[in-house]
DNA sequence: ACAAGACGGTTCGAATTTGAACAACCGCGT
DNA sequence: ACGCGGTTGTTCAAATTCGAACCGTCTTGT
């Protein structure tokens, strides 16, 4: 097997900066939406998703897919939002297998109340402190890094 | 309060981009250590700072720091490498309340044969993915987010 | 039409994470 | 010397996460 390649210093200081970058965010944000909407962060990116979709409603896998999380994970996630009424499962038309999550109208209240302070937390925490031309290359950046890891 | 200041949609890349690429790297680099080494991102984690201190040892709540993980967090974590005798507790010489974390001879080993495929994974999943001047973009801006949401 | 395999969603148990509560201890100021 | 706020690390219960196993259903090849 090959000689290890290390880090260097610069990729060292990139790697670190990602780790630390991406768990403060993240702890930010759920820390503002639970004390701000009582939601976590995965529960509202589930909103958003069906807030986002002709009808307010989604196939599970489908959800998952873009949440980035398993099918179990979205399970418990979704019951959780179905108990606070947010949203509510009904079994698809054209495939019997299927579950929609169906955003319900407290649900898209909730998303809507929920938004602006979440978007104001985003900001605050990565997108405001980046100048654009590092907004850019981030997107283009990290979007690459993303999608080479996709399923 | 002021009107929100929603995400454009170079904003909104940059954002989703940083969500996708966090999950999945991390979920990557999760599964390659659980694979390779038996080991959790996190204890992997503070083997390498035990590993870099001299002595091997280091105090509780400075490992916590050093690794954006709660108090708690690290008690359990640092419980497991005990079992697995990978890591011994020692009480502070200078302070009764403290406890040191103490890297075992078998800790050194498992550290040692750990990092090659660790550093490899790194590299295929986001070092190497990115140009040189994206990696130093990265390391400023992201080393910028993570410093402003230090406690 | 039919078998084989892929898919969709849930359930289960095990592992992990978090914050709050706790008990013991440090050290500064008086 | 003393008291009091701040630290230190652990424990606890609750919430969450994951993967594996599972069952019913779709779909593809023949």
């Amino acid at each position: 097997m090959a000689e290890t390649r290390w880090l260097d210093e610069r990729e060292m200081a990139a790697w670190h900066g990602f780790l630390e970058a991406t768990s403060r965010v993240s702890r930010r944000l759920e820390q503002q939406l639970k004390d701000d909407a009582g939601l976590s962060h995965a529960q509202y990116e589930i909103l958003v998703r069906l807030g986002d979709a002709p009808d307010g409603e989604v196939r599970m896998t489908e959800l998952a897919e873009g949440l980035f999380t398993s099918k179990s994970g979205l399970t418990y996630q979704v019951s959780q939002l179905e108990k606070r009424g947010l949203v509510r499962r009904r079994s698809c038309p054209t495939d019997v297998r299927g579950v929609l999550a169906v955003l319900t109208t407290e649900g898209r209240d909730t998303l809507r109340s929920a938004a602006p302070g979440h978007v104001a937390a985003v900001r605050e925490a990565l997108i405001d402190v980046l100048r654009p031309d590092e907004l850019d290359v981030m997107a283009e950046a990290l979007g690459r890094v993303g999608a080479r890891l996709r399923p």
